[in-house]
DNA sequence: CCGTATCTATCGAACGATCGATAGGCAGAT
DNA sequence: ATCTGCCTATCGATCGTTCGATAGATACGG
């Protein structure tokens, strides 16, 4: 007595693997990592428990898998749109917004890579730092890039991403897909709250 | 054979009543609400886990006495702080430094407040948020008196209001006492960098 | 000043529930 | 006959909570 899920061969084996990520990607997002059990999780998907250890071989792995997926689409994402502008503005404003995009359309995951750092294992808590240092000097780097050739005035380049990180990041805490503002609408108003807080000129 | 704590009469449960509050704002900042066990506070202050509840009628209950402290100790004090100032510009000025400073002075209790919303039980949860709201109103006021009197150009104050909070707050994370700039100077350039945002002139 | 009752602050032991994880089996497709 | 995908059953550990007991301080009546 299965129930909703999969007849099983093959292909739906995928399903099954994508269909325990997004539940756990909800759960996790919705009760914390602590706070969901793997029971829920495979409730979710109409599985027992046990069967998700077929997919996944720890729970702190799955986490980690989530943490991973995550980071690296979002990474991908930021560089490719600061490769395609040319000057320090346009880079910082192509970054922001592929980020704050990225963090709307994705908010569960994103928001999961964020609150969920405390519950890694250290050795998986350092890898997914290191990734994260690595992000935000994309964003450090067009910072300086831009202050040097007098663009932008930043007194520190450093506080300004932990400010800009924080402030985009945040996105994923309140959008909702059909909120009083569009999602472009956003991105434009916090790009632009942004680059007049760094451009330079002006008192 | 009861460690460092108390002696016990009137007075030291006073104490022990704080350190209780003390270790358990440690442990959930550190680990969070579902990842702290009752036992590890208990073990923190030197006392049996069963000894907790004379103090606290359950670890929800605990959690939500360091939020309301907290949140009211937060609003009192940019109340005052917005109370001290003139014009549109040093009431925003003041709020945000006073946001800024609590939220370093106080960060491992202003991060559970953030942090720990998803643990609370659905009442105290929507008590919490009511006061939240009323706390982010302070400031989308006075962003809307700038914007009548010609101060700001904010198209849209809730949104900068969510923007400000997530970028201030996220203080809380990363701050440490002896850092490399000192909180006077985080404060100033967070100030700036947001002020610079919204004031109005410039392109 | 003495005995007795009450209060304060803590303990150790135990409760049922739930947790992540494991072992072994079984049905169906290849 | 094997492999895939899932099951049932169970493990030991740990969770929040409750309980009765108790040592020591305090208050009170004679």
């Amino acid at each position: 007595m299965q129930s909703a899920s999969a007849a099983a061969t093959g292909e739906p084996a995928r399903i099954t693997e994508q269909s325990i990520y997004n539940a756990a990607v909800r759960l996790i997002f919705e009760r914390g990592y602590h706070g969901t059990s793997l029971r829920a999780v495979a409730g979710e998907v109409g599985l027992q428990m046990s069967s998700l250890y077929y997919y996944f071989p720890s729970k702190q792995d799955l986490l980690m898998q989530i943490m991973r997926r995550t980071m690296s689409d979002l990474m991908a994402t930021v560089e490719r749109a600061i490769a395609k502008a040319a000057d320090p503005e346009g880079r910082l404003r192509a970054a922001i917004r592929a980020h704050i995009l990225f963090h709307a359309k994705r908010r569960e995951e994103a928001f999961v890579v964020d609150a969920e750092l405390r519950a890694l294992a250290p050795a998986n808590y350092a890898a997914v730092v290191a990734t994260r240092d690595r992000y935000e000097r994309l964003f450090a780097e067009v910072l300086r890039d831009g202050a040097e050739q007098g663009q932008f005035r930043v007194p520190d380049a450093k506080l300004a991403v932990f400010a800009l990180m924080a402030m985009c990041t945040g996105v994923a805490v309140w959008y909702r897909p059909h909120g009083r503002l569009s999602l472009e609408r956003v991105a434009d108003i916090y790009t632009d709250l942004f680059l007049r807080g760094v451009l330079a000129g002006g008192a």
